[in-house]
DNA sequence: CTCAAGAAAATTATAGATAATTTTTATTGT
DNA sequence: ACAATAAAAATTATCTATAATTTTCTTGAG
């Protein structure tokens, strides 16, 4: 059969821990004892300090010399941050990607906004939420500024995992639609400006719910 | 006296590998050989290896499984991919710098500016450099985006210094004193504006000298 | 003389052991 | 009861050792 993706145990333990972490599974200021995680993923520590490192790279995980590494934390400053980021970057890759685009990139693309909409819970809907991101990027063909991206992307879920208390509600993503149409139709720099704006949305207004009892609590989350 | 900045090995480690990385002491493709570097420092290979994750998350080396690390290798895509990744995101960071400069943070950075362009050699012209865009951008407070900004510097130095084949000549930069004007004017867009532009040119236009004997191999190198 | 097999050397990835440090728990004096 | 302190336990950072793999070297067939 097909060789594993991952051979290194470290690696291993790195993207399962920066699952967890995105997941919530492991909430803000825990530490990350490395003999506990190796002795769960029966291996050694040494495997497991590579894995922090890599955490720490990817801002999940914050290390302080002798006393031990524990999952970030992380504020609306931040979330903001990160937006503001991926807002800069998902428009440059956007920029280079348009030319790239088939239209059968579009119609995955359109699928997965399609699979969004219908998502039954939080995580169904960020899962296709990424590939619509990924899908419109990828082919900008910027390794280390689609890696960037993907830091990012795990960043701002995190985020919407940790603020989406109650239960998921189903929408159309119009932002996602406007895209594709500007796309579709060779209007590539207000398909850009569409997206700058719609990665923005995330943390910074709040949302009026129906009932409007969420209050302070509750942040526009799209994206 | 003082505590070291470094607690740990592996993080001097990484700090030294980057460093002669970016300064081309280490060349690109070159093989990584964890015992070698860990007898060097007087270390096992453990903390060797975790400066490797470290290095490989900056872009600076690439590993493959059980094949070892190796210098990363960069071609003129991938520097252009660089530039237009700090513009994005130094433009950004400006922004939010902007309402929270001071007359003497934009006096220090003037005073960097006359320092780059007295400059003798090409490393004293990149470290008078990068000290005039984190004097301007690191009062924007938001540490993900610094931090993305300076793994990037790291990689923009790297090209200067494997690019500067021949002597150094001293001139006059311009961008910096007219970012400088507009930060005092108050015209922060402006200073973006021109910031952006700046940086994009590392790597992108073939450099005119006095000879025009350099042909395709000179590339304009500021930033 | 070239090239491929196979042996030898080097190298990686991981485990297990240990000293130093930090955290936790227990203890004592007020 | 409470704070300070001392003893105990846990944890980190590192080193040394070892199995598995890759690379290099050697050698023999064509």
């Amino acid at each position: 059969m097909a060789k594993e993706p991952e051979d290194t145990i470290a690696s291993r333990i790195s993207r399962v821990l920066a699952d967890r972490i995105v997941r919530g599974e492991l909430s803000a200021g825990l530490r990350l004892r490395q003999d506990h995680i190796a002795e769960e993923f029966g291996a050694s520590h040494v495997p497991v300090r590579e894995a922090f490192r890599r955490l720490e790279a990817q801002g999940l995980a914050i290390s302080e010399p002798r006393r031990g590494v524990r999952v970030a934390s992380f504020d609306l400053k931040e979330v903001r941050e990160v937006a503001e980021m991926r807002a800069a970057l998902e428009v440059l890759a956007l920029r280079h990607a348009a030319k790239h685009l088939t239209p059968a990139i579009l119609d995955a693309a359109e699928e997965a906004t399609r699979e969004g909409d219908a998502a039954a819970d939080v995580h169904a809907w960020e899962d296709a939420n990424r590939r619509f991101h990924t899908l419109i990027l990828a082919p900008c063909n910027m390794n280390r500024l689609l890696a960037s991206i993907d830091d990012l992307h795990a960043a701002s879920a995190r985020f919407l995992f940790s603020a989406w208390r109650s239960g998921w509600e189903k929408r159309t993503d119009h932002d996602h639609r406007a895209i594709l149409l500007a796309l579709r139709q060779g209007r590539a720099d207000e398909a850009a400006s569409i997206l700058e704006r719609h990665v923005q949305w995330i943390g910074r207004a709040p949302k009026s719910t129906q009932k409007g009892a969420a209050g302070a609590e509750a942040f526009a989350i799209v994206g």
